[in-house]
DNA sequence: AGCCTTTGACCAGCG
DNA sequence: TCGCTGGTCAAAGGC
């Protein structure tokens, strides 16, 4: 990536959209979606994280500008850095509270400030359920890349996990937003904290956000990330027809659209010796 | 039995 | 126009 702002990074969001553009959105989700928290609290979350917390994380909806490793670390430096070594690679999970994004997407990255030793593979420490579906080895093959996707049937979340060759979380980029709550309780180690996972949907949102959004989301955040679909590669940018069985989907559109898209991909560009799908 | 992970291949966009 | 990178899907295997 190492995209500066001139770089087009796949989840680089064009500026030209101003973030009231991007909650262009019904009115699901208040311009306070960001949420961040304090230095402290992010390294007690953090390090709670380290254990396992569904919401230690910083949740930067917007503000991978032009996220390119710079950006991002510089990000992270602020939040993470300043509480002192992160244990863990914090998740920027797109929580259900819809930022309004059209594509939210929130890098994390953990610099491989190697104290993690949670630095797994599996994601989910955001109470969320994803499932991998493939990996890359990017930037000459130096850092693989893993890709996940809400296991949520309607979600259109993805998230991208970059990791160094120590195995070492060093970004994490979240795609969409969750049209659901948390599951549960999935895991015992989330479930404990997750509670919230169980109020509903409208409830976490406001309660997360009302909780975590309170906090403080410097404008930072409030940058401009329209995430314009155009920036993600644009072969997303197609149809997000994907019937949108959630109307809260504002910013899943581009990953709907992969979604619905897939569908019509496999069956026509993949050459599927086997029947439809299995 | 079901779900998730792994790996390879294909496709699309961009330089 | 060609090549490269990135992203996603699909099949198989494992847990």
């Amino acid at each position: 990536m190492a995209s500066p702002a001139a770089g087009p990074a796949p989840f680089a969001v064009p500026h030209g959209l101003s973030p009231t553009a991007l909650l262009g959105s019904p009115g699901l989700l208040s311009p306070t979606g960001n949420f961040e928290m304090s230095h402290q609290q992010a390294l007690a979350q953090v390090t709670a994280q380290a254990v396992h917390s569904p919401y230690s994380m910083i949740n930067q909806s917007d503000y991978s500008l032009p996220f390119s490793s710079t950006t991002t670390s510089t990000l992270a430096s602020q939040h993470v850095s300043s509480s002192a070594n992160v244990a863990s690679p914090q998740e920027i999970p797109t929580l259900p509270s819809h930022t309004g994004n059209s594509n939210i997407e929130s890098t994390e990255v953990s610099h491989g400030l190697q104290t993690s030793a949670l630095t797994v593979d599996k994601p989910d420490d955001d109470g969320y359920n994803w499932r991998k579906y493939g990996q890359k080895a990017v930037k000459g093959g130096e850092y693989p890349r893993s890709y996940y996707k809400c296991t949520h049937s309607s979600c259109p979340v993805k998230k991208k996990v970059e990791r160094s060759s120590d195995g070492q979380i060093t970004q994490i980029i979240y795609r969409g937003q969750h049209n659901h709550q948390r599951p549960p309780k999935r895991r015992s180690k989330d479930a404990g904290l997750l509670n919230e996972a169980d109020v509903s949907p409208e409830k976490e949102d406001a309660s997360t956000r009302s909780e975590q959004g309170s906090q403080d989301h410097s404008g930072k955040f409030e940058a401009s990330n329209d995430g314009g679909p155009s920036a993600s590669r644009g072969r997303d940018g197609g149809d997000q027809t994907s019937g949108s069985s959630d109307s809260d989907d504002q910013g899943e559109e581009e990953m709907k659209v992969k979604g619905g898209d897939t569908g019509d991909r496999n069956g026509n560009k993949r050459h599927v010796p086997a029947p439809a799908q299995r």
